[in-house]
DNA sequence: TTGAAAGCGCTACCAG
DNA sequence: CTGGTAGCGCTTTCAA
């Protein structure tokens, strides 16, 4: 920055002002010289030294379990969403792993953020509310977590609404005839899994409907697991009209077993997830599903986190975001055989 | 750090080089005192200083098209394998997306290596020999190239060998009494696929065997594409015994198709796929597949990267991993009706 | 074994 | 509008 300051004999400072695009206290000859000089030399502004000086690292974190997560849908989505809402910033991608440094993980994370390699994070554990968010928190380091409500007290989070999906199809369900409806349970350790199954049994007992207990069997957020456990559940004499099942994916591995077994669905049953996976629309037949907005969950926890670490404000503490149904060929309304 | 120089009595230097585990140049006391005060004034260094100093951002690049790597298996598992080879040292990941910037992907990619955001990087664009490598090779950026063989000269690439694993499939069921083989074709514009199919066809010309025509079709390596033809495909009067899926989703996509059909795998065609995706092992049935050794990898880029960012000498050209077999229950020995 | 000094490349702050 | 000066927190170099 020196030598170009010297061949346009202008100081440093002036050429720092345009390099830097400040809109004024620069005159338009000065500036053309040096960015004529700039091109002239290929200059490269090092951003290590702006770093240091002006004391930001540049960098924003995403913080996840790689192992499971990475490999996902979701997780991808969540990343376009992401990279939507830091569009034209100047701010970078940290990828941390909150499974390795298990032992302390708080401590790593917080670390990373004292140490300067971060300006602030992006949580994404949407299979648990870990710890680490509380440490963080306490900290008051900039941290948004993504994809899951969360309990922490003062803890900052962008989420979809998953029992508003699950009621919302029940309601769905139950509005185009079907009386007797199953459920693929997820998880039990899981929050997600638990308040979508809690969303389920209320939305039925609102209804004055049963939940025939034969109608509920476990899938475990895990496709192939489901398709096993459906293929006992099918071979039953009395089926339900319809069935929910917590995630896509379990939907995905009930029609696997239906297909394997010849039951038709919607025709014999028909079934709902919850989702929206990209392969929910080439499903056979394709499925019937709630679309969860993700990709707007990471926007809007991006330019939460950004204008956050700008200013230093922290933004409100909580938001859902709701879900909304796509209508494809798995739902047969009005079943001639419902109860 | 001055802080707690002053505290012990000693110079800044003696803190740095006890904080920096110089194990020689500092006497015992002198260390216990600075490591027991920086403990009490809950030091934290700073990395952007240290960056700044030492001229290294610390930070290493995985560069990938987003959309459609970023939530494959693939990606998780390179990602492993990539954590994998820097364990232990103190190198953080960075993320870029070779999608967007599209327009000048090279100069971004080393702009970002010019400015210091990054010391290296990996390029992960298993779907094309991309411009920007080029560009970064000619530039000598510590570039290494996982997961797909490249043309470009001088460039490093560590990746997995394709075609060996199709001959080896190849060989593997004529050895088993399979004559007649059909294959599903990935996606003509991507030369992984082409290499798969060269392969098969060479393999098959190899043992003098005929290749029909009529048992070959494409599946663009998707899924429910592969089903959907598949259900066309099944419907032929004569079927072969055996067919060899260039990677895995369209074997599992065919395995779709027969289960709907009722068509038995393995009674009356096998299926063997490549890549070993978590979603073989529970497939119905159970698929034959050539394990890709992707984390290895991915293990070993991350080594040769660092090796190259930290000394300086740049590594040799190119490394193929070969796979291996997965025995599991797509495939039938000595089937019957072979001709 | 220790310390003093210089400097990495940039920005902030205050003068002119 | 422009330029000087003073750091940012660490490492490197050299001298004691």
């Amino acid at each position: 920055m020196g030598d170009i300051a010297e061949a346009c004999g202008v100081s440093k400072m002036t050429v720092s002002r345009v390099l830097r695009n400040a809109e004024y206290g620069v005159s338009e000859s000065a500036r053309e010289r040096v960015l004529a000089c700039a091109k002239r030399f290929n200059y490269r502004p090092n951003a290590l030294a702006k770093s240091f000086a002006k004391n930001r690292s540049g960098y924003l974190g995403i913080a996840l379990p790689f192992e499971g997560l990475l490999g996902s849908a979701y997780f991808s989505r969540l990343v376009a969403g992401l990279q939507e809402g830091m569009a034209g910033s100047d701010w970078q991608f940290a990828l941390f792993d909150t499974l390795s440094d298990s032992f302390n993980k708080g401590d790593k994370l917080a670390g990373l953020y004292h140490e300067q390699r971060v300006d602030g994070l992006i949580a994404i554990a949407p299979h648990s509310n870990e710890e680490y968010i509380e440490k963080l928190t306490a900290e008051d380091i900039p941290v948004i977590i993504a994809g899951e409500p969360t309990q922490h007290q003062n803890a900052i989070s962008v989420s979809t609404d998953d029992e508003d999906s699950i009621r919302f199809l029940s309601d769905y369900l139950i509005a185009r005839g079907h009386r007797e409806i199953g459920f693929v349970e997820g998880p039990e350790n899981l929050l997600s899994a638990r308040l979508r199954s809690d969303a389920f049994h209320q939305q039925m007992a609102k209804h004055g409907l049963p939940v025939n207990p034969n109608f509920i069997f476990r899938g475990d957020y895990n496709r192939s697991k489901t398709r096993d456990n459906a293929l006992q559940f099918l071979k039953m004499k009395a089926l339900p009209s319809a069935v929910i099942a917590a995630n896509d994916l379990m939907a995905l591995g009930f029609l696997d077993a239906a297909n394997i077994c010849g039951i038709s669905v919607p025709a014999t049953c028909s079934v709902v997830g919850v989702d929206d996976l990209d392969a929910a629309k080439s499903s056979y037949p394709p499925l019937t599903t709630m679309h969860q907005p993700v990709r707007k969950t990471g926007e809007i926890a991006m330019r939460c986190l950004i204008e956050w670490t700008e200013t230093g404000k922290k933004p409100e503490p909580l938001k859902k975001l709701s879900s909304t149904i796509v209508e494809r060929a798995s739902v047969q309304a009005y079943p001639t055989h419902a109860s």
